[in-house]
DNA sequence: TATGAATGAGATTTCATTCAT
DNA sequence: GATGAATGAAATCTCATTCAT
């Protein structure tokens, strides 16, 4: 699952099961890094100042990933395991599809908001070419597509929602919208609070902006 | 209007209404600057890469932009005066708010298409940190949603588009839709005709996901 | 003191106390960097040079000076710091005001003498507009004006010195002669014995070339 | 005597006796060049300042010199040439060997007061090792000995010079006080009047520092 | 394990000089 | 003769990575 257990197995050997204080060093290497990348961006970011603000040596660093992409790599694969699921758990909470993808959204909304160093980086990185997180941001593309999916079949079920749809343009339609209003919010420097976009967001995705004399609510 | 017109008046003073070899050197770093910009993101690309692929000296890049940094900006702001300009034909084209709007996504979507070059450093800085091209990409923003809120205040005197929408969220929940389309599209090596997503994305647009008795078409 | 011991606290705190064979670097880059910037000058100096010359790498150099410049002011920190602590022994070591005046003069030629390309640096930076080392060349100013004030007013008092002299510039009449001196003796390529200017100087600065019948002597 | 007769034939052949306008555009970089390298020194001076404050292009000044050090080569030869005439004069125009050093010196200082850029310039390049004007500062230099010499051997017939100075170093002694003099001089921006120094020098070189019951007067 | 000094490749930028016009 | 755009060598400085301790 995490490609990393094998590339350092000395230095990772121990980080599954072991409470000791080294386990800690890897968890502070990996907050000060996405603090660095988030305040710098990734290639502005140096090894230096991320051991600085880890209070470890340089070379430390070196003993629990391989190089500095790998802090990147494995930044990204720790947040998508903890977001992902707690996204499924909010989809998992909702009864009609209609509420499980509200939750989704403010779930969505809510983690960002409370990790703006992680929105700042995954925002950053998704649209990086040739991005060192490939295979990472596909897994967790492929996550989010599969937790849209299961409400919309669900939805297309119980018919709340089209049936006529082409999945793979909702997901965007949906993630577009909301990493873009995360965007937005990231450079209004948090001036208002991101979730209470969950609603007037969720009002767009299922009734879009047209005019219809009778149409559902939420 | 190109602040740069004053940084560089000497090298620049001709760049206008002179046909002879030297008036496209500018034109060919700028080129040559998207394409490596595109492969390898800003802080990746080196001068020499530029200079190489522009077919000039190294130096020479310097006779024509401030720094490495210039070269970013002024792509920006090239690429900017040149888009919105069709991107406002596009509007003005439409009869309808609903037809205006499709005119503006369809340009949206077939400019970025022509130009992924543009395409791929437009979606990279603009959800970077710190970014050097702020000020570009702060005009940029309002530009895009003046074009939108008019439409918009348009449909909603018509009738046609509800008028209970925050502007401002409804900018973004487009903006970010094309993009994420645009960013699919990059990530799938252009396998597909981008443009051709343009009534699908209008559908969810205009409709939504959500399902109503009647309806309206586009 | 040194403002420098705050600036590079990592690579300087062990400077003083500890024999290792690191300690010894800051040192031999200073002394290389005097050899290079006497036999180039500073500007057509280069880091690569010092660095060859101190057998260290690049990049080491900026582990101990924050740039090019800082390491001429450290070089000038250093050896104002350890010359006029010997000028002020000079100067103690006389009974007589001239005997004081005779011992700083040959100690001044001494140091020099023994130290060529301090003295190439000292003479080249001394005499540049916009130096890097202003502060440090103000410092020795200042140092050298209170040696020799100390002195004359000592002669005045017991009657051996002028009074009605202005100290400001008997200082740049000594100095200027001694540092022409020294200067006369570099570029001769160092082929006598510099420090037996001292009494002919000294003859020169107590009676000056004018005849008269009755004189001191030394 | 001007070796840049042989080396820039074309361009200095019709330098000498010829009055058309290019002949004026020689003269004005080579003041443009005194002014630029009296501001920044010569290694930080670019040819393309020189050239914009002569009011040429920069390709022109290797019409009139060979190279950047050509210029500063000839800077010196023209100086040399026009002050060492006046100095000349100055002595002449004495009756007393007393008389006529201090003409020397007060016209010393008041050329160099009168013209700041020359006076950096040679109190820069006066004391560089490794000189690119080494030939020009060793005839100066000869040149200001010769008329020192010729004065103190009339002094030391007509008895108003001591008999066994020797000459070099009177020189030196002289010439020392003097530059440092007009170092001080630039390095307070000329804040005061740098040839009433004429007197107070005049007085210690005559007189010396030292206190004796009868002296010369000036 | 942990450290952090040392390395040196590599990036940006400057500028003396050339040469086609 | 005069121009100034173009060149590319060279300089400063940074920083990911290594390795002796």
């Amino acid at each position: 699952m995490n490609e990393h257990s094998f590339i350092l197995p000395s230095a990772r050997r121990w980080a599954i099961g072991d409470r000791n204080k080294n386990n800690d060093k890897y968890k502070r290497i990996l907050e000060a890094a996405a603090k660095i990348f988030a305040d710098l961006g990734f290639h502005q970011s140096t090894i230096s100042q991320i051991a600085k603000t880890a209070g470890v040596a340089d070379g430390t660093i070196y003993l629990y990933f391989k190089n500095k992409d790998d802090i990147l790599v494995q930044f990204f694969s720790d947040k998508t395991r903890q977001v992902f699921h707690r996204f499924k758990e909010a989809v998992d909470s909702g009864d009609t599809p209609v509420e499980k993808l509200r939750n989704l959204i403010h779930r969505h909304l809510w983690e960002f908001q409370r990790d703006p160093n992680m929105a700042i980086v995954y925002l950053a990185e998704t649209r990086r070419k040739n991005r060192v997180v490939e295979k990472q941001i596909r897994t967790m593309s492929k996550m989010y597509f599969d937790l849209v999916a299961e409400i919309m079949e669900q939805g297309q079920q119980d018919g709340t929602i089209r049936r006529e749809l082409y999945l793979g343009l909702v997901k965007r339609f949906i993630l577009g919208s909301v990493d873009e209003a995360i965007n937005t919010w990231l450079h209004s420097e948090g001036q208002y609070d991101l979730s209470s976009m969950t609603d007037p967001l969720m009002d767009l995705f299922i009734r879009g902006i047209g005019n219809t004399p009778s149409r559902n609510t939420l």
